[in-house]
DNA sequence: TAATATGTAGGTTTTTTTACCTACAATATT
DNA sequence: AATATTGTAGGTAAAAAAACCTACATATTA
């Protein structure tokens, strides 16, 4: 099925969110690859929101950044 | 690559905080499929932790449990 | 200036999820 | 007692992510 519009945006909003917490933690992506089992290639996608990753991505990614899963979805939500 | 140990306990941790908000609800797995685009089948698996899902499964389910996805991992994580 | 690091983008093969369907035993409802 | 609902489990084809790799233009550093 393709990625409805409501869904896009979500996946966006995570991924600023990982860029943010990335950024704010001196990294780059190669160094943040270092520390999860994920392409820094990958994650660069992930961040602009052009990848739907799976819950175990998204898991290394947390452990990566040191913070709780649920941190990653630190943002607001529009309504619909 | 194989899920690794760590990560296929979180995602027995999210799904049991999936079960956990629909039966809050009452809903059934059948109803719970009717409101978001997710098999009833498939929801089962990811109840039990035996389903490595996408991020928009995620967000089809939370929009579901009419809650923020961020709900869906609110619970502890053990130190490692 | 030369070397290094960075974000970005495109491609490939293998593995996996998706998106169904079906069936069944146990429980709840009529 | 008969019917409907529920959780569970197994299987399928098609679509997608994973898990890499390479290249390049632009900073940044030595």
């Amino acid at each position: 099925m393709a990625i409805k519009e409501n869904n896009k945006n979500l996946l966006l909003l995570t991924g600023k969110r990982i860029k943010h917490l990335r950024k704010e933690q001196g990294l780059s992506l190669r160094k943040l690859a270092q520390r999860c089992d994920v392409d820094f290639s990958d994650i660069n996608k992930i961040e602009k929101g052009e990848r739907n990753m799976q819950m175990t991505t998204l898991f290394e990614l947390a452990k990566g950044l040191e913070v709780h899963p649920r941190d990653l979805f630190d943002f607001e939500m529009e309504r619909e």
